[in-house]
DNA sequence: CGAATAGTGTCTGTAAGACAGTATCTG
DNA sequence: CAGATACTGTCTTACAGACACTATTCG
């Protein structure tokens, strides 16, 4: 036994505990689901595309929630998208370091608001063909992947990967690319109506060709929390 | 800045962290739901009630999970209840011996399987009446309440706080205790069928006045996994 | 006017709840 | 046989999906 632990046990303290936040950072590009990926700048597996995280600053961090958030900001600039956390991912083996716990987070954002942001250590990935993450991370992703789509399915969750303003058109596509599946017209205006997360923007209309479509933007009480529904938006879970 | 503080940064490393697990456990007793506390054996809040938990011993835990399941051994004596991630717990201010990350866990047991390992120093409290917890615990019994609601509409979650075997009348009040409201009976027995983590016992019925009931029992399957649909198993989510 | 997209009216099938009926035990 | 609980058959109602129809733009 090390010296360092024998010390700590003696004062009935275990180890320390390398505490880290993790964020599977998704966005829609070309109606596919991309998780986003940072160039690791430090050891260990330096210079990997990796998920954007880091160490947990207690100095700085209010809680876990700030770390991801401050993360986030210092890798792609963004300030405040939708973050709901994923689980902790833990362990003696999942860190070369030693025994880590991975605060995992889940955000959500429009693929506009990062294009103008985008830096070269950054690098996007269509999430089925996510290979090669150094960690755990990607089960971190695969666990992420299933949290939004189950999510996706009985909530508004997926209107936070959709620029506003948008039309009830274009955010079905969002859904059907969320889901993986194509959703019946009628009943998705039916949901979105019974869900209420979204409101017609008065006298405002889609330009370009064909017939122009409402414009719509999510309601404020809904940009933090989720609207659902126990019914479901398409029919499978 | 202390100079602890100092010469972690030096190295890139940040403060260390206080990493525990806590874990909501949870029964039925005269169809309530019941909370399990048990009373602190060390300082902080040595004497209180307050729930199962203890530090993450990185030398002995595998993980997390690993963790958790220890301090329930240690604490009720309990060896494999369902038990499943709630979310993390953090911040500077939840713990007065500084920067902490609890990960929180729920479990589920029958009361039989408690009630014979039952020690003074464990207390049990109906799950609307906790008070007066240390920590910030009571907001996890509050979200481990919540998700075990949720969940417990739309999966076989409940099944967990029945002892085996039981009868379909016995599992739907615990559904029922549960939910917080009655289930149509019709209705309930169809979703068992399309569930399908519970099988009749060949032979068995139950004993007593009355006319005798079925006595079924959990698939192997669905021992650590949950069953579940997405149409819900009451109407109200 | 035709093509294309937006949006609606309505029918049908499925699944949930209500309710009443049958079944099987004890005393 | 009365009472109590287990279980089932069936009607009604609500909601999701299919499909066709109308509406509005551009060229």
């Amino acid at each position: 036994m090390p010296n360092e632990t024998k010390r700590r046990i003696d004062r009935e303290l275990p180890d320390p505990v390398i505490c880290t936040v993790d964020v599977v950072l998704l966005t829609l590009v070309d109606d596919t689901l991309q998780v986003v990926l940072a160039r690791r700048s430090q050891q260990p597996f330096q210079g990997l595309a990796a998920l954007p995280g880091g160490y947990i600053h207690p100095a700085t961090d209010r809680d876990a929630r700030d770390a991801a958030e401050r993360v986030l900001r210092e890798k792609t600039g963004l300030r405040s998208p939708y973050l709901e956390q994923l689980g902790v991912f833990s362990g003696a083996g999942r860190d070369p370091r030693g025994w880590s716990v991975s605060v995992a987070w889940y955000a959500l954002v429009p693929w506009e608001a990062l294009e103008t942001r985008w830096t070269a250590h950054l690098e996007i990935v269509p999430a089925g063909s996510v290979r090669g993450l150094p960690f755990d991370h990607e089960r971190i992703v695969e666990e992420a992947l299933d949290r939004v789509r189950s999510k996706s399915s009985y909530s508004s969750l997926p209107v936070h990967l959709c620029r506003e303003p948008f039309t009830l058109p274009q955010l079905q596509a969002v859904y059907e690319a969320t889901l993986g599946e194509s959703i019946n017209k009628v009943s998705f205006r039916r949901k979105m109506e019974e869900l209420g997360f979204v409101e017609p923007i008065p006298g405002a209309q889609s330009g370009g060709a064909h017939r122009p479509a409402q414009l719509y933007r999510l309601r404020d009480e809904f940009r933090r929390n989720l609207s659902t529904t126990d019914r479901g938006i398409n029919s499978g879970g």
